[in-house]
RNA sequence: GGGCAGAUUCCCGAGUGGCCAAAGGGGACAGACUGUAAAUCUGCUGCAAAUUGCUUCGGUGGUUCGAAUCCACCUCUGCCCA
């Protein structure tokens, strides 16, 4: 199966600007292709990640990858797939958050000598002159053309700032400079980028005549159409200090039966056939399936020997076999004790697993809290230091929320 | 620059002097049922030393016994005119 053919199997190409020239060009390992990622936080997301595996197929397969960290386009703020406007980082801000991304994106591509480059927008794009670039590129692009775009439509009614509006122009610049610079023939993005990346082939074209390519990546959406990777509004990150091991295994355990399958086609390395036989599992064996999910990817993000732990401590929680070792473990010193003993509320808070005392004391009186397998209704039960001696206890807050709490 | 409308809790959105920690919906969280799924039902959703106290309705001042609500100024946003 070729490359392409595969890409399309998994239900990773959703839109490409022409098809038999893309098809033939990867097939043959002939794309230089950049894929850009703005910094916006500190850390890479799960959502980043698809993409980083994408990179990885097509180097596998003799392409060229370029990763664009987007220092400069950081400093705009893409409005593509926004309501409202993002905020505005410091310069300092975004060039902490391009060496946080540096660093996780070398354990998945291989940035070896002439195999992948990583390159930095803010390299051109800071030095640009406006009137310069007002007379080079902004004579190429339709005011008209670009109101029509969808990645401005949905911001029409709510307001899009003249910064926000020059976005496509940055990123359109940024393809046109790594076409010339490194023969970059091709641009991948996630489905919502398709406009911005219109743009760059346009501009190639308008100012040197030649064909460059755009390529978009199917989002990765749950069955109720809800962009995935996101936990309570906050995102799954890559960092293991943003998001455990643990946590991260736990969010591909627990996606909906709908999307499993899709997320093991499009995440994971797993070969198609494999794929193919999951296809019809139900029932019991579909949840065999989320583990199989959850294990590949804490695999390919944090390395078999966390991918194991974390397997291990989510079958000592939930199915009572396995070591309870590799648990999220919070300490408690005598200091938590100093003014008075600990009741559970300052137990839950302590543990990360309340927000606040208030947020604890519902948990227990709803019957959410358990510790050591036994259930708290009583918001006045306390703990002393000794009580945490030894193994610790493990508190429970509803069913997937816990950790265990050891005395220092 | 001129006119009009608006800013409420995680989000949408009611509230236009005390009955307001603030309706309703969504989401989140917890319980029941399950398979660590979905659907459904129930509870819950500012903070705390918790029949009470404290902080919150864009910001700052003011009127008042009392302000999310009235007044002044400011900031931001949308629409219309230029």
């Amino acid at each position: 199966m070729t490359l392409y053919d595969e890409l399309v199997a998994r239900g990773l190409i959703a839109q490409v600007t022409n098809e038999e020239e893309i098809k033939n060009m990867i097939n043959e390992g002939k794309a230089t292709f950049y894929i850009g990622f703005d910094c916006t936080a500190d850390s890479l997301t799960a959502g980043h990640f698809m993409a980083l595996t994408l990179m990885k197929r097509l180097q596998m397969a003799g392409n060229k990858p370029i990763a664009l960290i987007g220092g400069g386009t950081t400093m705009i703020g893409d409005p593509s797939g926004r309501t409202d406007m993002r905020k505005m980082l410091t310069r300092e801000d975004i060039d902490h958050n391009a060496e946080c991304f540096k660093q996780q994106m070398e354990r998945f591509i291989d940035f070896g000598e002439g195999k992948a480059m990583m390159v930095n927008n803010a390299d051109w794009l800071l030095k640009l002159n406006y009137v310069e670039l007002l007379r080079e590129v902004g004579a190429c692009f339709s005011v008209n053309n670009m109101l029509r775009a969808e990645c401005y439509k949905q911001r029409m009614e709510k307001g899009l700032s003249f910064l926000e509006f020059n976005y496509m122009i940055m990123q359109s610049y940024d393809f046109y400079m790594l076409f010339q610079k490194y023969g970059c023939n091709m641009q991948f993005g996630g489905d919502d980028q398709w406009s911005n990346m219109l743009g760059g082939t346009e501009l190639i074209r308008r100012k040197l005549g030649k064909d460059a390519h755009a390529m978009t990546i199917t989002l990765l959406t749950d069955s109720q159409g809800n962009k995935m990777g996101k936990t309570a509004g906050n995102a799954v990150w890559l960092d293991p200090n943003k998001t455990s091991p643990f946590e991260f295994f736990q969010y591909w355990r627990n996606v909906a039966d709908a999307d499993v399958l899709k997320c093991i086609r499009m995440l994971t390395f797993l070969p198609l056939e494999e794929i193919e036989k999951m296809d019809s599992w139900e029932g019991a064996q579909l949840n065999e399936a989320k583990e199989i999910l959850a294990y590949e990817l804490t695999k390919l993000v944090h390395g078999e020997e966390e991918a194991e732990k974390a397997k291990e401590a989510s079958h000592a929680l939930f199915s009572g076999s396995g070591d309870s070792a590799n648990m999220p473990t919070v300490e408690v010193t005598a200091e938590d004790f100093a003014e008075r003993d600990m009741d559970i509320m300052a137990v839950l808070v302590k543990a990360g697993l309340c927000e606040s005392r208030s947020e604890a004391r519902r948990a227990v009186q709803q019957g959410g809290v358990t510790v050591d397998g036994d259930k708290v209704t009583d918001i006045a039960v306390s703990y002393k230091l000794d009580d945490f001696a030894g193994d610790g206890k493990v508190v429970k807050r509803g069913k997937k929320k816990f950790a265990k709490v050891v005395a220092k």
